[in-house]
RNA sequence: GCUCCCAUCGUCUAGAGGCCCAGGACACAGCCCUCUCAAGGCUGGUACGAGGGUUCGAAUCCCUCUGGGAGCGCCA
């Protein structure tokens, strides 16, 4: 590995759907990596048993590999930091623990949760910082054996140390600054024996090496904590650089809940996972170059230096452009795979191939084709009202020209709207436009003469007909 | 409330004192091309949050304010 290599990781915790800003986190990680010639870990952070789900793991690790994010490191791929879930890191965090007490850096703490928000408020109310009030942290072994005793679980505090000035560089927001009097008194064991984020995620990230940290911007505040466990516990410091946050439309943060960005939503409207890259590493990220960018090209435009500080919005307008490309630069076989049960009525082999080239231009989600693939096989297709009066425009004269010349030029569509140009006296947009009107119930849409191919002539002749009954009412 | 982060077109961004009465992309409008849509080509409008400094000169540096966001959890 180069000198300059990085080791970065993406440590989701499955609770919920990944997001779009999740998936930016991920994918700048992993390009981090790969443009340095490092590698990328992937963790699992579930210590939550009561809200990390397996099914929901398996998702958001499914959501990965599709948008194309592979783990050098991980689940399912092992490596020499194992295991990748938190949960199975129990010994790892008990040594901790237990290095941490014996350095008196940690104590017990029985206070109850109503009794921490009322704290919490009454500083508040007196315009202090909510902090914890360190109640717990004089008490004597005799007083700790007692409660425990009589049945109380303590959750484990870790003593923050007083007038501190805790430094470090943060890669995307530069040299930041804080007071260790600004923290309380955090809890990094749970009572349910459970470890918490900031120890967990700190003794994680330095014991399996990562040399990047790369993360939201919301834990801005929370590396100074980190960077204190770590120093007390004698660990090797990553870096840290903190993204900006990735907003909705509206402006508001992107949360779990707004379902409309996950990326399980994105991928079941169709998005293809090369748009959503191409579109992730232009938010928050100048990559300097306009055009489109295949995944393999995508490492060698991401430069941290080039992250935004401000927080940047999503939308889908932007993300349908790439969609747009993503679908132009899909090969015909792609395609036909991402259409997949669209197809169904639609002959496999030449027919499908053929129908994909032609309709390849005009869709932009799997969805949109269905319409497309009924003009080709329904007998009969539904009139928008555009073409209805496209058609009465034409006059029911036009169709039966158009019909009887039908049996000499067929096949040949050129041939054929010749004729019926000399026949009527119509051309371009006047001969074209009733005709696409009559054929496909549509005043848009793929380019015609393919698309009359695919129909066969006994189709061509029955809409011809009821074109013809309808323009003559 | 305290601490911290952030601030250029509608959106994503370029810009690290003069190259900027601010450039590109997406979106929007008009035109061209075209049987239509899409694509493509051309044209157009729209931005440095406010106020003070510093400087010959500021979008760029400093301060204040304003606005947005985060953290201050036995969530992560």
């Amino acid at each position: 590995m180069p000198a300059t290599a990085l080791i970065t990781r993406f440590a989701p915790s499955p609770t919920g759907a990944l997001h779009l800003g999740n998936a930016r986190t991920a994918l700048f990680s992993w390009l981090a990596a790969r443009a340095s010639g490092g590698h990328f870990v992937l963790r699992v952070e579930d210590t939550d048993a009561g809200r990390s789900q397996d099914a929901l793991l398996e998702r958001q690790l499914d959501d990965l590999r599709w948008l194309g994010i592979t783990w050098d490191e991980g689940p399912g791929v092992g490596g020499p930091h194992g295991p990748y879930r938190q949960s199975e890191r129990g010994s790892i965090y008990a040594e901790a623990l237990a290095k941490l007490e014996a350095g008196g850096q940690t104590y017990p703490c029985f206070c109850s949760p109503e009794e921490l928000q009322l704290s919490r408020k009454v500083q508040l109310a007196s315009g202090r910082p909510p902090r914890y009030a360190r109640t717990c942290a004089g008490l004597s072994a005799v007083d700790v054996q007692r409660r425990i005793d009589s049945g109380a679980a303590p959750a484990i505090r870790f003593r923050v140390p007083d007038h501190r000035t805790v430094e470090f560089v943060d890669r995307i927001h530069g040299p930041q600054r804080f007071q260790s009097d600004d923290i309380g008194d955090f809890v990094i064991r749970r009572a349910d024996g459970s470890v918490s984020f900031f120890l967990g995620n700190a003794v994680d990230d330095s014991a399996m090496g990562i040399t990047l940290v790369l993360r939201g911007d919301d834990h801005l505040a929370n590396t100074p904590r980190q960077l204190l466990l770590l120093e007390a516990l004698g660990m090797p410091l990553p870096e840290y650089g903190h993204l900006p946050l990735v907003l909705a439309p509206s402006g508001t943060p992107l949360s779990k809940r707004e379902g409309a960005a996950s990326l399980t939503d994105l991928r079941a409207q169709g998005y293809l996972p090369d748009a959503i890259c191409n579109y992730l590493i232009r938010l928050g990220h100048a990559c300097g170059h306009d055009g489109w960018l295949a995944m393999d090209q995508l490492a060698s435009h991401f430069d941290l230096a080039r992250t935004s500080h401000s927080a940047a919005r999503f939308d889908e307008a932007q993300l349908r452009h790439w969609q747009r490309e993503a679908v132009t630069h899909s090969t015909d076989a792609q395609i036909e795979q991402w259409l997949g049960g669209h197809l169904d009525a639609l002959q496999a082999g030449e027919e499908r191939s053929a129908f994909v080239a032609v309709v390849k231009g005009n869709v932009l989600f799997p969805a949109e084709v269905d319409e497309l693939v009924g003009v080709v096989v329904h007998d009969s297709v539904p009139v928008s009202a555009d073409a209805k009066a496209q058609i009465t425009e034409a006059g029911p004269d036009f169709f039966v020209s158009a019909g009887s010349l039908l049996a000499t030029n067929a096949g040949d569509f050129k041939g054929w709207t010749r004729a019926i140009a000399d026949a009527t006296g119509r051309k371009g947009a006047r001969l074209f436009m009733p005709l696409r009107s009559a054929l496909t119930g549509a005043t848009h849409g793929p380019e015609l003469a393919p698309l009359v191919g695919l129909m066969g002539n006994a189709r061509v002749l029955g809409r011809l007909e009821r074109a013809q009954a309808l323009a003559g009412k």
